[in-house]
RNA sequence: GCCUCGGUGGCGAAAUUGGUAGACGCAAGGGACUUAAAAUCCCUCGGUGGUAACACCGUGCCGGUUCGACUCCGGCCCGAGGCACCA
């Protein structure tokens, strides 16, 4: 054995052994438990990043630890392939978008296989590869027939001046990142997949995902958005035809207390006002000149105009005013909502701006008897109304405004009101009286009787839009013929495959420039035809990557190995991906298991969500230009440093500030690993049993630790999946090890032991050394498939405990006591510490309260 | 703006069920070894006061519950992630 730890050649000699002896492939037929770990797969950007190892460490870790267990473990890696980096990359380096990505796979392969991950590489796959994206258009058909897939339109960001549509990525501040033209908002016909049709189940199931973090589970609760309203309409008579405005609100109890609607811009009201309103037309096309992102109708001043056109509220019948909002979206809901300015919000700023009126119609029972309420003859009596608690301090506010500034809020409302509801219905004729639940009841009834409307369930959750206009992506197989309309490409057809002669120069789509893709003919009448251009969102092929991972057969799109190891036991990605891609993936493996490909309803039986790596306090990404490249670090201390650096910097969970420094630490500490045994080796390791009857104290106490160490870093890795408290744990165990000087034939073999323990709970950590470690420590067979070590619960036997004593909950003493020692007795030693007696100063003790082995506090 | 999460020494962090705040490591300072440097080893290391024993203060801010709060509750401030075409 070499003094000095060599991790280069190591790592090289070790990895070499992996690969030939397939350490890691991972085959169906096996009497043992099935194990899928999985990390989400990358984009092929260029090189590795801090985020990737840091996901790929945590996975096989996670990875070898199973193994380890027994498990019989698949952990594969492929490549998210499509985007639209590839794109840029095209037009600012003049490589093709293939070529480019291909020689970022094999870098990047080059650097995982460098740092020593576990995986079955002949599983790889890429998804920009034909024989992966033709199965996704084969499933797109599926869902097409199914009416799962459908087409309408909705808004994209158009720059005018490229005539191209921008990512939301592209748009900064409003303008067109490549020209900085003013974004406009435009309607095209687009390809939709129904997802809002598994709304209930995939919410419904997040409570099965036990294995998931609660935050992700609210996150994707929240973004579903299941609400309970009503949805009704307001009549109005158009060009001499009855018509109807429809709107969706979960506050119907405020209805009596509607001022105006407000429509989208491109709702057909405001399109016929603009016909004979110039001004009313101009400000339309305001309205278009924005970009799609939510956060930007959000902050954005909302705007409005008068359309001068009226429609009727459907239980008074009053006449109500239509105004345009800017914030109201077409694709939303109904595109038109009702106003309630006394009691929402943007409502009230709204009409606070335009001078519109303000009616309230819900007030708090404390106030009925001095104002509205003894108009209306309402009784306030608490009895009534079944009301206990007063109004909280903090909200009495609410109450002494002037009645025109009055606000309830729907916050307002859900926050403390909740079922107790305190606030009853004024101003609202024969809803006078009524509480929340009960107003809308009566109110939807009402409403359904007139034909306008009634209670309706609603989900925030859209349907999924999945064309892009863009090249780098898998082309929607369909065909539009003059004749026959719409017609999917045949099966035998498929793969749609991309053609890889494109200009790409920012203006337009490659496909549609191309001279010959589009040309085709049509499949059922065989007349000229035109092919569909735009690509897919590249969520869908992130959508089954696990699946295909399990099962790659050639003449269907999954078979029965799928089943066999599906659902993903343990799910490793970054925190970003809480809701888009993991709900996606949800939601298409509900619609594999529908269409008999698969047979769980969920794929991911157990999620960790890795922190964010930032560097100078935000996201590391290419865009921002703060990447850390890994390489440098690899080179210079090998792979397994970079492991358990990264591994012990911070818990997967938590986002990581990156600094260089820190890394010199754990290169230290699997330097002096290695000097440990080095010694113990060249004194001679033993195999000899540790002879427990003659054990010494000292002795006993390294063995404790020893054997500690074990329960505790298997709890960390096994159950609470954190692993720098596992590290610092065992850098402990070491220290405590290096302060061993027993050369006896017993302090060897509790050395031998100790050693074993700890190169065996690191090895799925720094896997490299840990092998060849073992190897030095007498060992012939390789560590990879080694079980776990053991606790001796024997040794974790102590005699004496040290207890600590406070007194009125203040530190003041501690105290060894023996380990039998009752109650009465810890109080009487308790009572007789000198510290203690000094702190109770003669005052009568009025409670002992202790927590067993470990406190005593004395309450005077 | 909305949803979610976080805030503890000079820095990364630990405290697992409400029970010793700062384990483990980095940086820094001091010392040993060395002709010297690197490497290695040993010691100190939250703040204030004190020769010391020790005392008081201290987990973003304000308030509450409790014998006892980093941990639970209410209100704020700041930061991060997501917001449907970045992946």
């Amino acid at each position: 054995m070499q003094e000095n730890y060599q991790p280069l050649e190591i790592e090289q000699s070790v990895q070499k052994l992996w690969e030939e002896s397939g350490a890691f492939k991972a085959l169906e037929a096996s009497d043992r438990e099935k194990y899928y770990c999985l990390s989400m797969f990358p984009y092929p950007s260029g090189k590795l990043h801090m985020g990737h190892v840091r996901n790929y460490t945590i996975g096989d870790v996670i990875s070898r630890y199973q193994r380890m267990l027994g498990k019989n473990v698949l952990q594969p890696m492929g490549w998210d392939a499509f985007g639209l980096p590839a794109e840029n990359a095209a037009m600012q380096h003049g490589v093709h978008p293939a070529d480019w990505t291909y020689s970022n796979i094999d870098y990047m392969r080059d650097q995982l296989k460098r740092l020593g991950f576990g995986y079955d590489w002949d599983r790889e796959l890429a998804t920009c590869d034909p024989d992966y994206y033709k199965w996704e258009q084969w499933f797109f058909l599926k869902l097409l027939e199914k009416g799962l897939a459908y087409k309408k339109t909705a808004p994209v960001n158009w720059c005018p001046k490229d005539m191209t549509v921008l990512a939301n990525e592209q748009v900064i501040d409003g303008c067109c990142w490549r020209c900085d033209t003013k974004v406009e908002r435009k309607e095209i016909a687009q390809w939709f997949l129904k997802i809002t049709a598994y709304a209930d189940e995939l919410l419904q199931s997040l409570d099965t995902l036990d294995g998931w973090p609660e935050q992700v589970k609210t996150m994707q609760a929240n973004w579903i958005g299941k609400s309970y309203g009503v949805r009704f309409a307001f009549p109005y008579q158009l060009d001499g035809k009855d018509e109807l405005l429809w709107v969706y609100t979960t506050r119907a109890d405020t209805i009596m207390g509607v001022t105006f609607c407000a429509v989208a811009a491109a709702h057909p009201l405001a399109t016929h006002a603009a016909k004979t309103n110039p001004k009313l037309a101009e400000f339309l096309k305001e309205c278009e000149q924005s970009g799609t992102a939510e956060a930007d109708m959000a902050t954005m001043e909302k705007k409005g105009m008068d359309t001068k056109l009226f429609v009727k509220h459907p239980l008074t019948e009053e006449q109500i005013p239509v105004w345009v909002g800017n914030y109201v979206l077409m694709s939303y809901g109904e595109g038109a909502v009702m106003a309630v300015p006394a009691h929402d919000e943007r409502d009230f700023y709204f009409a606070k701006n335009y001078s519109l009126p303000i009616k309230q119609v819900i007030e708090h029972e404390k106030n009925l008897t001095n104002r509205s309420a003894l108009e209306s003859g309402i009784s306030s009596s608490n009895d009534r109304y079944g009301i206990k608690d007063p109004v909280p301090e903090d909200k009495k506010w609410l109450f002494e405004q002037p009645l025109n500034e009055l606000e309830f809020t729907d916050a307002e409302w859900k926050d403390w009101y909740g079922d107790k509801t305190v606030g009853v219905l004024v101003n609202s004729g024969k809803f006078d009286g009524l509480t929340h639940k009960a107003a809308v009841d009566a109110i939807a009834t009402d409403l359904n009787t007139k034909n306008l409307g009634d209670k309706q369930v609603q989900f925030r959750l859209r349907d999924w839009g999945v064309s892009r206009q863009r090249y780098w992506g898998a082309p929607i197989p369909v065909i539009y013929c003059d004749g026959c309309g719409t017609v999917p490409v045949p099966e035998k057809d498929l793969p749609v495959t991309l053609p890889k002669n494109v200009v790409l120069d920012g203006l337009q789509s490659p496909l549609i420039a191309h001279p010959t893709f589009s040309k085709t003919t049509c499949p059922t009448c065989g007349k000229a035809a035109r092919r569909e251009t735009d690509t897919f969102d590249t969520f869908m092929e992130s959508s089954w990557y696990f699946a295909r991972f399990a099962s790659q057969p050639d003449n269907i799109m999954l078979d029965a190995k799928a089943s066999h190891w599906l659902p993903v036991d343990h799910y490793i990605g970054g925190i970003e991906h809480a809701i888009l891609h993991l709900l996606y993936a949800r939601f298409y493996t509900k619609l594999l298991r529908d269409e008999g490909l698969v047979t769980c309803d969920e794929p991911f039986k157990k999620l960790l969500t890795q922190g964010m790596v930032l560097k100078d306090g935000s996201k590391m990404s290419k865009s921002k230009g703060n990447t850390v490249d890994p390489q440098t670090l690899i080179d210079q201390y090998g792979a397994d440093t970079v492991r358990l650096f990264i591994m012990f910097a911070a818990p997967p969970e938590q986002s990581l500030e990156w600094s260089d420094s820190g890394v010199e630490g754990a290169s230290r500490f699997l330097k002096r690993l290695w000097k440990q045994v080095y010694f113990h080796v060249i004194s001679g390791v033993t195999r000899q049993p540790i002879d427990k009857a003659s054990i010494t104290p000292e002795q006993q106490a390294v063995r404790r630790h020893t054997h500690q160490t074990i329960q505790k870093v298997s709890h960390d890795m096994g159950v609470r999946t954190i692993f720098n408290t596992a590290i610092a744990a065992n850098m402990e165990l070491l220290n405590t090890l290096t302060k061993f000087e027993d050369d006896s034939a017993n302090g060897k073999a509790i050395r031998q032991e100790t050693l074993e323990a700890i190169t065996l709970m690191l090895s799925p950590i720094v896997p490299h050394i840990c092998h060849q470690l073992w190897l030095h420590l007498g060992h012939h067979d390789a560590a990879v498939g080694l079980p776990w070590p053991q606790v001796d619960e024997t040794a974790l036997v102590q005699d004496s405990i040290e207890f600590v004593l406070q007194v009125n909950g203040k530190l003041r003493s501690k105290m060894t006591v023996s380990a039998s020692a009752t109650n009465e007795e810890i109080e009487k030693t308790a009572l007789s510490d000198e510290h203690v007696i000094k702190f109770i100063d003669g005052k009568p003790v009025k409670k002992i309260i202790i927590v067993p082995k470990k406190l005593v506090n004395i309450v005077v």
